[in-house]
DNA sequence: GGAATAACCTGGATGC
DNA sequence: TGCATCCAGGTTATTC
């Protein structure tokens, strides 16, 4: 599934790519790609045609590439199966296309940009850029201080510069929810996704239903070490992919999943201690854990 | 206003 | 072999 690391390998890939490239035409072979988009594909395929792209910009799993002189940008997010892949001009649909991008760019030639999704969760729109709050520069990839409007609620990733620390303690302590839900929250730090966010948890020691409110600041700038920890390992190992859902810009896979010690290892020995992996359900999806070595904190009477 | 939950969606895996 | 059901999960609208 597509968190910090995988967009981040396909921010990187797409960058020298797009930077710089005009936009020939646009084919839009699905609207449900389009559902961020405020008009329908018509209106998509007019308002980029013939603009020119100026970098490929992320801020946790949300891309864009801004559009020059036009203080908008195209903004992709892959939901849980979407793919930004580059290839030939003319090449054959790819399974699952939605939307394809032909651009021509002066040192790299034509290229084709095509958005592919199976679950159609992700999508493509464009939108206008707006300042952000804090005055740094809006992600990785730019050095602008604007971010797309359907971007300006996201927190900043933990892997950003401009990431504060005490602010992400403070945001935690002040909820009310288990520590997971609060690493899945992308108004409190973004790029944690499901995977990461059991693996950072297995890192630090923490049981995933521990109350956020009742952790020690200490214990919460362990687990935010951790979360980066994790989060670098994946982006250096070219992301986590289970099947084809994930792959780089060049249909690649990563190769993180051989280094997972808890998500999907239900079953297994933990790595640490030996106990089994468990897999419990939560907010609709799992949590994989060690019984053991992340204890379930005790209820507060 | 904050927190929890449901819905969106497709294809692979599983069970019968 | 074929059909039905379950499961995966990021985001957001809705409900509590």
């Amino acid at each position: 599934m597509p968190e910090l690391p995988e967009v981040e390998v396909v921010r990187a890939g797409l960058a020298p790519a797009v930077s710089g490239a005009t936009v020939l035409g646009v084919a839009v072979l699905d609207e449900r790609a389009l559902t961020r988009h405020a008009g329908d594909g018509a209106d998509f395929e007019r308002a980029l045609t013939g603009r020119v792209l100026r970098t490929a910009a992320r801020r946790g799993k949300f891309l864009w590439m801004p559009v020059h002189g036009a203080g908008e940008a195209v903004v992709a997010h892959l939901g849980m199966s979407g793919q930004l892949l580059l290839r030939a001009p003319g090449s054959p649909p790819e399974r699952h296309e939605r939307v394809r991008l032909d651009i021509a760019h002066p040192d790299h030639g034509d290229l084709a940009v095509v958005f592919a999704d199976q679950r159609t969760f992700g999508s493509l729109a464009l939108d206008a850029l707006v300042p952000t709050a804090d005055g740094a520069a809006g992600g990785w990839g730019t050095d602008e201080a604007v971010v797309p409007t359907q971007v300006a609620h996201i927190a900043r990733d933990p892997l950003d510069p401009a990431f504060v620390d005490a602010a992400f303690v403070v945001a935690a302590r002040r909820k009310r929810s288990a520590i997971k839900r609060i690493l899945l929250d992308q108004t409190v730090a973004s790029g944690i996704g499901n995977i990461y966010a059991d693996e950072a948890l297995w890192a630090a020691r923490i049981h995933p239903e521990t109350p956020a409110a009742d952790m020690s600041t200490r214990a919460l700038r362990r687990l935010l070490a951790e979360v980066r920890s994790v989060l670098e390992k994946a982006l250096a190992e070219g992301g986590t992919s289970f099947d084809a859902q994930y792959v780089n810009v060049n249909g690649q896979a990563g190769y993180f999943a051989h280094s997972l010690n808890a998500y999907g290892r239900t079953g297994q020995p933990c790595p640490r201690c030996g106990h089994p992996i468990v897999r419990v359900g939560f907010m609709n999806r799992s949590s994989h854990y060690c019984a053991h070595c992340q204890r379930r904190p005790r209820a507060v009477s």
